[in-house]
This record gives structure tokens, C-alpha cells and sequence, in this order.
DNA sequence: GGTGGAATAT
DNA sequence: CATATTCCAC
């Protein structure tokens, strides 16, 4: 019954923007991933019913989403199986907080960048191994998920001595703290991967963004190496940029 | 003394 | 620039 012939999870992307499209198109282009797109979603409803077609994923900008959000994923899901992502490309993490409240799969800015794409296809993977063991596709979005993702925190080790050429990057797990007391590395700075922003926003999601402190979110994120100060600095970054988005799109001329 | 967050610093 | 560190009012 196992049929996994497919070494390539296919996409349909929803996009009313041609040159959105085209982007996404473009950014997808390279990677493993098949990718089928139209401009509306009443034929992206006729393209995953279509009996010669699967998707795995389901792509849409959130402008096109004129119905709620959680609603559009809760049918998708039920009629399809499969996720639904959200992509965005102007009010940054507002609109894609407001989306992930809803119940959307997980978030993207658009342009996709590598990094996405990476995210993207750790997702699906994930998914595809969830659905072999479960056929059913459920929907835990109860107080600790925090298995859901894999956690990951990727390093960047600078050493201080002359040359820099010595960069390595390191992947923590959730693995038990080692005796000992040297590995360590404190003078890493820690990168906001897309899992790891989304495992932020998630967090923030459930928390609700009046109540979205550094303590709780460290809490739901459960990342090993990961700090109160980190949060609180990429909350900062995060209100910034915002602030910075709202200021220049209300700039006239 | 702990916190969250703004102000700085790297 | 993105992230770290310091500083300060609760």
C-alpha cells in the first residue's frame, strides 16, 4: 500500500499577482519541489479536485483569502489532507501573526528566499511521515505542541583567533545537558531561521500578542540554548521593523 | 532580585 | 545590518 515512488512533493500556488507568481515561480524553480500555480481559488479548488492531481501543499497569498482563514484551512484540510501556507509580502508580521492566530499552516514573506524554500520542504517531509503512520491527518493544536517541529537552533561559532576563515555551523538538539564545561560556545550569535521565527510566531500565536512575553514564549518555544534576552531582542527587531513598514508605507511622495 | 522593554553596543 | 548587551522603571 506504500506507494513512495514520489521524490517530489508537488505545490499548487494561489496567487492573484502575476508578478508574485511569476517570483514564486522563479524562487521555486530549483528546488524539489513541483510547483503548479493559478490566479484564483476557485480554480485552485478545481485543480486539487481534479482526479490526476495531488498537491502536498497549498500556497495563497492572504489577500486572497476573503473568507477566515482557520475556516479556508479546516476545509482544505478536511476535503484535501493537506496544509495550507500563507504568504504575505507587505505588513510583515502583523498580517502573518494575525493569519497564524488563524489557524494557517505557517507563514511566508514573499518573495520565497532558500531559506523558506528549506522550511518548506522540512514541513512537508515531516508531514508526509506523520501521514504514514497516522492516515489521518489531525489537527493538534492543543496547549504543548512542541513536537510538532523539530527544534533546531543553528550556531555560528566565531572563533577570536586572527583568521576567521574557521566558521562552523552547529545544530543543537533537544538532547540532555552533558557534564563537562567547556563545548559550550558562548560568543555565538544565534540565527533566526524561518523554523525558528516560526516557531516564534507559533508561540506568540498562542499566547496572543498582548500577552506574547519573552518568559512565556521561551517557555512554549522550548529551545535548548535559547534565552530570555534572545527573545526580548527579537521582539525588539520584530516591533522595529514593523514600525519601520507602517512609517514608510504611510510616507507620501 | 526578577521582569519586560528601551537604549545602546557590537 | 541583525543580534547582543546594557540600562532602567516596574
Amino acid at each position: 500500500m506504500e506507494v513512495e515512488n514520489s521524490e517530489k512533493f508537488r505545490i499548487l500556488v494561489v496567487d492573484d499577482d502575476i508578478n508574485c507568481l511569476l517570483t514564486t515561480i522563479a524562487s521555486l524553480k530549483n528546488s524539489k519541489f513541483e510547483v503548479m500555480t493559478v490566479n484564483n481559488i476557485k480554480v485552485a479548488l478545481g485543480g486539487l479536485r481534479s482526479s490526476g492531481l495531488s498537491f502536498d501543499l497549498l500556497l495563497i497569498d492572504v489577500h486572497m483569502l476573503k473568507i477566515d482563514v482557520f475556516q479556508f484551512q479546516q476545509e482544505i484540510a478536511k476535503e484535501f489532507g493537506i496544509p495550507v501556507g500563507v504568504m504575505s509580502n507587505d505588513e510583515k508580521d502583523n498580517t502573518l501573526m494575525k493569519g497564524h492566530d488563524n489557524g494557517a499552516a505557517f507563514f511566508i514573506m514573499k518573495p520565497i528566499t532558500q531559506d523558506n524554500i528549506n522550511y518548506l520542504w522540512e514541513y512537508t517531509t515531516s508531514l508526509q511521515k506523520k501521514k504514514h503512520t497516522s492516515k489521518q491527518v489531525v489537527q493538534e493544536f492543543e496547549e504543548n505542541t512542541n513536537e510538532k517541529i523539530l527544534n533546531e537552533v543553528i550556531y555560528i561559532e566565531s572563533s577570536s583567533s586572527v583568521s576567521e576563515r574557521d566558521k562552523c555551523t552547529r545544530k543543537y538538539d533537544k538532547a540532555e545537558n552533558e557534564d563537562g564545561s567547556s563545548q559550550p560556545s558562548k560568543k555565538s550569535r544565534i540565527v533566526w531561521t524561518d523554523s525558528l521565527h516560526n516557531k516564534f510566531l507559533e508561540a506568540i500565536a498562542i499566547l496572543g500578542v498582548k500577552k506574547a512575553y519573552p518568559r512565556k514564549i521561551l517557555e512554549l518555544m522550548d529551545i535548548p540554548g535559547l534565552s530570555k534576552k534572545h527573545i526580548a531582542s527579537h521582539l525588539q527587531f520584530i516591533a522595529t521593523t514593523e514600525i519601520q513598514d507602517q512609517e514608510r508605507k504611510s510616507m507620501e511622495q
